[in-house]
DNA sequence: CTGTTAGCGCATTCAG
DNA sequence: CTGAATGCGCTAACAG
């Protein structure tokens, strides 16, 4: 601890001001204002030394009083419900595109405590839209009136006809080779852990799952979709009820890989082999699908194509362009491990 | 006159401020103010009423003007360089950490453009702390000179004794158990594509990997030691470099997966084969590795656990409570996947 | 060339 | 109980 006072560090975590840079160096703050902007009327000699100064204590302009004075910020906001492994590889991908934009990147989630208010995107938004950023990418929005007219792009978006541009794997199209892979090993009992009801990703997949049966035409049994909410613990639940019913399914296709993993938890924790007694597939391709025992079979989404795209469309919407496409939908493909085979196959 | 009460919208992204929210109850701005913190000194039907035109406009606190305004902002920064998987797994586990807290999460990264100044860390403390967040987790920091009074805790950080709370992985110990593994197969021409040298971590791997040798009495050939700097590109050099002499290692230990990766591609390029011609030991485990082909023997450090660590100490700092352990280490473990085997042992 | 002034959106005194 | 005034750190007009 020491008790000189020659440092004038009043804000908590020692922040320096422009205002204590221009009082050492003997200007005024709008001087010092000029020379971190280079902007024009500095003599090189004041320059030079305010330069020094800054430098010797450290000064970085606060990005918060920044933008509030200015319009731009240079900064892009990615808003996500939570950290998780589908949001953080889209964060990736985001990252990646962003590279030579000039841009610099925020990811803001209030932490998973999400469920308390629906239409945390609405706020979110509100909050940073305009002031800290310039354009914001959502990631999995929920609600229905996300009306903004600011830049904004939307990645796996919610349900109802939106105004907003949005990025998405085509989900009908994946649930189709999903399920058509089971039919084709044989199976006829083939249950669905689905999605979150509110995303049109989630409706697209059961429908995926409907129309396959449908075209191999074997009936569906209602009894068998089992709510699952993208959600592990959810998930967690359904697998439970589905695996002990008197006549369990046998095989389960999952509308994500979080919740095929969980399916995957509860069939060891009940002692049902899988693939032999039972198969599984996800939907995503989340890095640790193939980290399961056994790796996980699954369809495979773009998710850091889709952070990519979305970050590309933003920044052309920044400045000012318009868009060719609005709505982007990138292809899905089956990625085979270990956790399909036909059925009765049992090892 | 009163022009600036026919101020509509000026802001681009249709950002409502409290300005109109006034405006349209017809109260002034600090009566709205004083319902949305909920201070007393407001009668029940004001308050009721400004509360309706509140949600009607769908007004939300504008982050950064708050953030200006009150010392506290219950918002908490991680730092990184770049989006890339380990910081993401980092970030998993920030995630997880925080949910009970109350705290926001904000992840901020200048874009991967790191090298154009070194000690990034430095100007994002900066520019955020005091102002955006209470408190920050620094990931991976390069610069020796981080002085700084405020919350802050480090991740796998820099060299050099630093003042700040730190967590990390114990990568003396992970190296040994690396390199002593592939000792045991009979390798004794190990290779090593060494880590970023400014890091604490980078070297210690290095110091596990001459003391693996050291105890198991095998001379170390300095010249098998080359630069990868936790860089996909360089390591990739490192590696050209390595098997392209005419006396060839017949293992290598990377110092982290992102460099295994690039030399197993390497390998893959030059019709080596792994395991039967070269084995390969990384650093890291993180979700990709398993999707290699081969998939990716590996030493594993806990990640996430190190991110939850991490929130843990800062949220403590921020409370104002005196740390424990100032400098906490977690154990690795070795996963034996399928890039290693008995030298020779040609497939 | 330099300093003074006026806000950006908000929370907090302190008068009325 | 309510509103006008002040300032957080910064930039952009405008004065000097």
């Amino acid at each position: 601890m020491n008790d000189d006072m020659t440092r004038e560090r009043d804000r908590p975590g020692g922040r320096v001001t422009m205002q204590q840079v221009a009082a050492e160096a003997g200007v005024s703050i709008s001087t010092v204002s000029k020379v971190i902007n280079g902007r024009y009327g500095v003599s090189s000699e004041t320059f030079d030394h305010v330069s020094a100064v800054i430098n010797r204590l450290g000064y970085e302009a606060s990005l918060v009083a920044r933008s509030l004075r200015n319009t731009r910020t240079n900064v892009i906001g990615v808003l996500v419900a939570d950290f998780e492994p589908f949001s953080t590889e889209v964060l990736k991908g985001a990252a990646d595109a962003i590279r030579d934009t000039g841009y610099e990147l925020v990811a803001y989630s209030a932490g998973g405590r999400v469920d308390e208010h629906v239409g945390w995107e609405r706020r979110y938004l509100s909050r940073v839209m305009g002031t800290l950023v310039d354009g914001a990418v959502l990631v999995t929005p929920t609600v229905t009136d996300v009306q903004y007219d600011g830049p904004v792009v939307a990645v796996d978006p919610h349900t109802g006809r939106s105004s907003l541009p949005t990025v998405a794997a085509d989900s009908l199209q994946g649930a189709r080779i999903g399920v058509d892979h089971l039919l084709e090993l044989g199976h006829r009992r083939i249950a669905m852990v689905t999605g979150r009801p509110d995303l049109v990703s989630a409706q697209l997949r059961e429908r995926g799952y409907r129309e396959a049966h449908g075209a191999a035409g074997v009936p569906v049994d209602d009894s068998l979709l089992v709510l699952g909410a993208f959600d592990a613990d959810q998930a967690r639940g359904a697998a439970r009820t589905l695996l002990r019913r008197p006549d369990p399914p046998t095989a389960i296709f999952a509308a994500n890989d979080v919740s095929a993993l969980a399916a995957l938890e509860v069939a060891t924790e009940l002692g049902i082999d899988v693939p032999g007694r039972l198969s599984i597939v996800g939907f995503d391709n989340i890095p640790e699908s193939a980290l399961a025992h056994p790796p996980l079979t699954t369809v495979q989404q773009p998710m850091r194509e889709l952070g990519h795209q979305a970050i590309a469309m933003l920044v052309g919407l920044i400045a000012g362009h318009h868009l060719e496409e609005t709505h982007v939908t990138l292809e899905t493909t089956l990625v085979r491990r270990r956790t399909t085979a036909a059925p009765g196959a049992a090892s």
